[in-house]
RNA sequence: GGUCCUGUAGAGCAGUUUGGAGUGCUCGCCACCCUGUCAAGGUGGAGGUCGCGGGUUCAAGUCCCGUCAGGACCGCCA
């Protein structure tokens, strides 16, 4: 290494020692007759100080620099304190430039902000900051640990493929066109589900893999077209199985980078409780203001929205003093959301209901109110009346602006737990809102629970599939399910969904193929690893802690990425020849 | 596909409500001064297609229409 020492590590011991240093120049002060640059590297930074016959004035801001020199104790009273090297410092004797630097974009040292777009142009040097860099160190930390518990837990690394075929997955697949057989595609995988699955058919029993995975769909904060997942399958495994593994993996993640103990086992909510309290399969348990079902209580109303088939109430404390400009802001909120409004009622200080939807309730109705909802003076109670699964969604969604309006949210809790008996089904509705069949909650591999594996088919508006989320701050970050390995089961699920034999063969038969040589019970879990390190690391977006994301737009601003293709790419690439037809 | 927010010097912003000369702030950049700073300090200087296009107007950063880019959300994402 052209360098002795890291920077960063250097301590009062050292005084006397020759170093040789390499790094960035982050700061320089120039007082004419002695000058300071911190120099930085991977590990930290430390104060060298040139005297007037050094041609240090020349240094620039980020250039790469070599230093020679003699640590030294720093003069009595220029110690600093906040600094880990603040005690001593670098006398350069001589300093080497080893490339300059053009006037940066935006500053790598300071705290002022930085648009993002900026920062992903020039990506690399937004990893030169500290705080961009040590989201970067956790995430490999993670991974580190991530491995070390799977091991340790006896789990094979397997790598599948990238391209591979499409498959029926929910998400739209990208797809690669494919020189050798013109017309034909490879899709990327979308998650390696089927693979993981073949694998336990081959005996492996259990599999784990940091997967990349690839879904064409519209991003989000906590979206990108190709994401990470570490993805989990375990042969011979109940659901409490893999959730004990879930747990093992998470804890050891958060007591070894946060110094965070993960309460053992984790609370377990149903799906069903989780919608009837927080009218979300993700609840945020870090606060209360859970949603009040009153279908029963309005049975009789006079108030015609309130007789609907579910009404339910969430109150915002303190709500009752907001201004008609902010009420009025929650109905626009509401519409946004495709509601028709949201319905409200403010507790007055001496008890009696104002608002435009109090003089609607009748007497019994107004007396009763605060009391059912759990409403004090001064708050407001919003209302959702109409179709169940609507109502709460919007409730659930009120809750959470109520939760970040009022400064509810400990950001300072890790608040997780395990959603579990999610439906298997739900209806499949088209354009008009008329159900036309059923579709699946998970993906079609998932098995029901053991008391619904005779008769899922008969009841699936009933009938719960073995499968389990965990969720953290009310954010998924894993999920999984028991899958289905009996073939006649499997049938009976694609029956539910309207898929024929025919069908079934050619999306996937080389699964049900696969199925029939002994195929062993097994179930798995996947984590989404870009929202584990968001969480490990404080971030705000996934983008924090991918090295070089997308915009919301899929572009990439550092590469230009996608591009055009020339015409004689899009001729050799086959993008337009007609496919030969072939059999699976 | 839809809704909302943002776009002004290399970076971060103010100015847009009520149209009147590119008006300003902090940082950075360049030159000079400066021997103990650590967000060093001082003096001077450079740097602008107000995202782009069109319209209204005597006059547009400011008002209107369109468009592009970024962000948040809805739909979508098993």
């Amino acid at each position: 290494m052209i360098r002795t020492h890291e920077a960063g590590s250097l301590r009062r011991e050292h005084a006397g020692t020759q170093v040789v240093l390499a790094g960035w120049v982050a700061r320089r002060r120039d007082h004419g007759g002695v000058v300071f640059i911190d120099l930085r590297d991977a590990s930290g930074s430390a104060q060298v100080v040139f005297r007037e016959e050094d041609h240090a004035h020349d240094l620039r801001s980020e250039y790469c620099v070599k230093v020679v020199g003699e640590v030294r104790v720093r003069p009595e009273g220029n110690e600093n304190p906040d600094l880990p090297t603040g005690e001593i410092e670098v006398v350069a004797s001589t300093v080497e430039v080893l490339s300059e630097s053009a006037p940066l974009p935006f500053p790598i040292e300071g705290s002022t902000g930085v648009s993002e777009e900026a920062r992903l142009k020039y990506r690399y040097l937004d990893i030169r900051r500290s705080q961009v860099a040590e989201a970067m160190r956790i995430r490999s930390k993670a991974t580190y640990i991530a491995n070390e518990v799977m091991n340790d837990h006896g789990f094979v690394y397997v790598e599948t493929p990238t391209l591979t075929r499409s498959t029926p997955e929910g998400a739209r697949d990208f797809l690669v066109p494919v020189r050798l057989q013109p017309g034909s595609w490879y899709a990327l995988p979308q998650s390696p589900q089927l693979f993981k699955q073949l694998l336990m058919v081959s005996g492996l029993e259990r599999y784990y893999q940091l997967a990349r995975c690839f879904r064409d769909e519209d991003l989000r904060a906590d979206r990108q077209p190709e994401f990470t997942q570490i993805d989990i399958e375990m042969s011979f495994a109940d659901q409490d199985d893999v959730i004990a593994l879930g747990e093992a993996l998470i804890g050891r993640l958060w007591k070894d980078i946060l110094g965070y103990e993960l309460p053992s086992p984790l609370p377990r909510m149903t799906y069903a409780e989780a919608m009837a309290r927080y009218g979300s399969d993700k609840p945020d348990v870090r606060f209360g203001c859970e949603l009040v079902e009153m279908t029963d209580y309005f049975a009789d109303t006079p108030f015609r929205v309130f007789q609907a088939p579910y009404v339910g109430a969430v109150v915002m404390p303190g709500g009752a003093s907001q201004t008609r400009k902010e009420l009025d802001g929650w109905q626009d909120w509401a519409k946004s959301r495709g509601a028709r409004g949201l319905a409200y009622v403010l507790v007055q200080e001496d008890g009696e209901l104002g608002g435009p939807v109090a003089k609607n309730l009748s007497e019994a109705e107004r007396a009763g109110l605060a009391a059912r909802v759990g409403a004090s003076p001064g708050d407001a109670v919003f209302f959702a009346a109409g179709a169940k699964i609507a109502s709460r969604d919007l409730l659930g969604a009120a809750r959470l602006e109520i939760g970040r309006r009022c400064g509810l949210i400990d950001e300072s809790q890790w608040a997780f737990l395990w959603i579990v008996d999610a439906p298997m089904f739900e209806p499949a509705i088209n354009e008009k809102g008329e159900q036309v069949g059923w579709t699946v909650v998970h993906h079609p591999f998932t098995g029901p629970k053991p008391e619904w594996a005779d008769n899922f088919q008969d009841h699936p508006e009933e009938a719960l599939a073995y499968a389990y989320d965990m969720v953290c701050n009310g954010m998924e970050i894993g999920g999984g399910s028991i899958r289905i390995h009996r073939a006649e089961m499997q049938q009976r699920v694609f029956e539910v969904l309207g898929i024929e034999k025919e069908e079934a063969e050619s999306k996937f038969g080389f699964l049900l193929e696969a199925f029939k040589y002994g195929p062993p019970p097994h179930g798995g879990i996947a984590y989404g690893w870009d929202r584990v390190c968001m969480l490990l690391t404080g971030g705000e977006s996934i983008r924090d802690v991918i090295a070089f994301p997308k915009t919301a737009s899929g572009f990439d601003p550092l590469t230009g990425a996608p591009t055009p293709i020339t015409g004689d790419q899009r001729k050799e690439a086959g993008v337009d020849a007609t496919p030969k037809p072939t059999g699976v």
